[in-house]
RNA sequence: GCGCCUGUAGCUCAGCUGGAUAGAGCAACGGACUUCUAAUCCGUAGGUCGCAGGUUCGAAUCCUGCCAGGCGCGCCA
């Protein structure tokens, strides 16, 4: 409707200008605004404003030759006046709205899509959490963040990759293989002393019970670093699996698992470190190779290779990145937990060092997570172990409300979620008040369909019986639905879903307890349960992208 | 010290990349179930958008400088 509109100004503006009240036809892009005030009409334009310096004439001149040379011959449009500096503000019939209902009924499952992407090639890596130990809360945050926005890009026309990095080399897996041992050779009868520096975590015990069982006592009797590399990779593939699990029952799957360790056995860290040596990118300075970020804005030169010859999590990462492009991906978006924000610089550096630009690479830090219960901060002990899992969470307050409640802030605030809340079947819980809508209007759909009522779709008499504020107001809330998708497909702000979503949601529930959808009038009838149905479909399809279950029963 | 994020109602947060009289939800107070689910709704009250300048027709939004909180600044990952 708002393209409508959007027509309506310039054809408008042409007109005006064919006639010569304009002189310019240097029109500006044609900006169309919901406004927030019902006197301010159903939309509304900055046009005469913003042309203001191209035209050399004042606002409201400009907002008048606009309104003068309207279209007269459109049905939708009942007037359109001039307001405030020179706002144009656009009043439509109430006739104009019900074909919106018939759209969303027509369209369904791809109300709301649109090919923005035009089959552009994205990657969204997240979570990407080292496979040393479970999963929590704060990289379930990530993860939902992640996958919503791979959702909402590929509903956009984007073909997007999930990718999830797996940390396979390097110290922390060393160590991880180490604790493991350790353990083991407790439980073979040992008496050993067990480094704070090491996995102090319960599932460290369990993990070396499960190779003591596979491998026998024997095993653990070995002391070589063979048998350290052995435990480091059966942990690690076992706690890979597990995080796997988890994000599964979480609705959270991923196309790739790409292996870090990979890049060296197949040569491509090395390869990437040569190119750069050769080109200048990387220096030798002291016993150590630096890579030149500085020339890419970063405030120091970073270390790719140390003095002993090893490499850092940072050379594997230049070669991790070009590679994402390498396989062809045009634009590559990392979700990060926040305290990484001071690796952007060098990561970027390194994008474009491999000859990528600086936009196709873009981060998405996320903010912390405090777990709290009843208001109370959950311990959340690192190193202690003593810390509540992702899955833990999940066991105890569903995936559905999980999901919904990382995604009520911005990414990039931090959040706090409250278990006792989260568990709440009531109000508080944002999810309930948006899945309730969907089990009432199926609630409805029940008892007209035990009626013998059409419930399939679109029934002409939506055509003339939708006039009520309140219906009126949902359809106007159901034709923002498509940019509320485009816009946070572009803006990479998932939570505006959310959101949108429950605003959705009041409204049908204000709509709900003052009018009744069954009625006496068989043609009303008809209406409204088309509006209805094109609400719980909404609902529907945005829990869906948001990775909600939409229940018909509550 | 430098950098990033945040600062909006008592609390938790939105605010559509610059629009008009700044919005929700909690909490508080007062109302609505014989009806298609009260996990809901209606009403009341609540504001110097951290502070000070600047940019322009117009600023919560953009720029600068302060103030406060969080995080980061390794040849760690």
């Amino acid at each position: 409707m708002k393209l409508f509109v959007r027509d309506l100004v310039l054809t408008a503006a042409r007109a005006a200008h064919a006639a010569g009240v304009l002189p310019s036809d240097d029109f500006p892009a044609v900006e169309v605004q919901w406004p927030k005030i019902d006197s301010h009409g159903d939309f509304s334009t900055n046009f005469a404003m913003l042309s203001a310096k191209s035209q050399k004439m004042a606002p409201r001149r400009i907002a008048q030759a606009l309104v003068d040379h309207m279209p007269k011959d459109t049905k939708q449009l009942a007037r359109a006046e001039i307001a405030g500096p020179g706002f144009v503000n656009f009043f439509l019939h109430p006739a104009a709205w019900p074909p919106v209902v018939r759209q969303v009924l027509e369209a369904d499952r791809t109300y709301g899509a649109c090919d923005i992407g035009r089959g552009q090639s994205v990657q969204v890596e997240f979570v990407s959490a080292n496979p040393t130990g479970p999963l929590h809360v704060g990289h379930g945050r990530g993860a939902v963040v992640g996958d919503t926005l791979a959702r909402l890009l590929s509903f956009c026309g984007y073909n997007v990759q999930r990718e999830y990095y797996i940390n396979d080399s390097g110290r922390q897996i060393q160590t991880l293989g180490h604790s493991v041992l350790l353990r083991g050779r407790e439980l073979v009868g040992h008496t050993v002393n067990f480094p704070e520096a090491c996995y102090q975590g319960g599932y460290i015990r369990t993990l070396a019970k499960d190779l003591l069982e596979e491998r026998g006592a024997a095993f653990f009797e070995q002391d070589d670093e063979a048998v350290a590399a052995e435990c480091a990779r059966f942990a690690a593939g076992r706690i890979i699996a597990g995080i796997r699990d988890d994000l599964g029952a979480f609705g959270v799957f991923f196309d790739e698992w790409f292996s870090e360790q990979s890049l060296y056995d197949s040569g491509q860290v090395d390869a990437v470190l040569d190119d750069l040596k050769t080109s200048g990118v990387v220096y030798a300075h002291e016993d150590a190779w630096w890579f030149r970020t500085t020339d890419f804005g970063d405030e120091k030169d970073r270390v790719v290779v140390r003095g002993d010859g090893r490499t850092t999590y940072f050379a594997s990462d230049i070669a991790y990145h070009q590679n994402k492009f390498h396989r062809g991906f045009e634009r590559v978006i990392d979700v990060w937990g926040a305290d990484h924000h001071g690796y952007i610089p060098r990561m970027t550096a390194a994008v474009q060092a491999v000859g990528r630009r600086r936009e196709q690479f873009q981060v998405l830090l996320v903010q912390l997570v405090s777990l709290l219960r009843g208001g109370q901060p959950v311990a959340m002990g690192k190193r202690s172990g003593e810390f509540i899992t992702l899955r833990e969470v999940l066991d105890e307050v569903g995936s559905d409300a999980a999901r919904f409640i990382f995604l009520t802030r911005g990414y990039d605030s931090s959040l706090d979620f409250d278990l006792e809340v989260a568990k709440q079947q009531s109000n508080d819980n944002p999810v309930y008040y948006v899945q309730y809508v969907h089990a009432r209007i199926a609630s409805i759909l029940h008892k007209a369909a035990s009626q013998g009522l059409p419930i399939d779709g679109w029934h002409e008499a939506a055509e003339v019986h939708l006039g009520e504020v309140e219906e009126i107001q949902l359809i106007k809330a159901l034709d923002r639905y498509p940019e509320t998708i485009e816009q946070s497909a572009k803006t990479l702000a998932p939570h505006r879903l959310t959101f949108y979503l429950r605003e959705l949601a009041a409204l049908f529930h204000a709509y709900y307890n003052k009018h009744r959808v069954l009625t006496e009038d068989i043609q009303l009838t008809a209406a409204r349960l088309c509006l209805v149905l094109a609400v719980q479909k909404v609902i529907r399809n945005g829990l869906s992208l948001v990775g909600v279950s939409a229940p018909d029963r509550m």
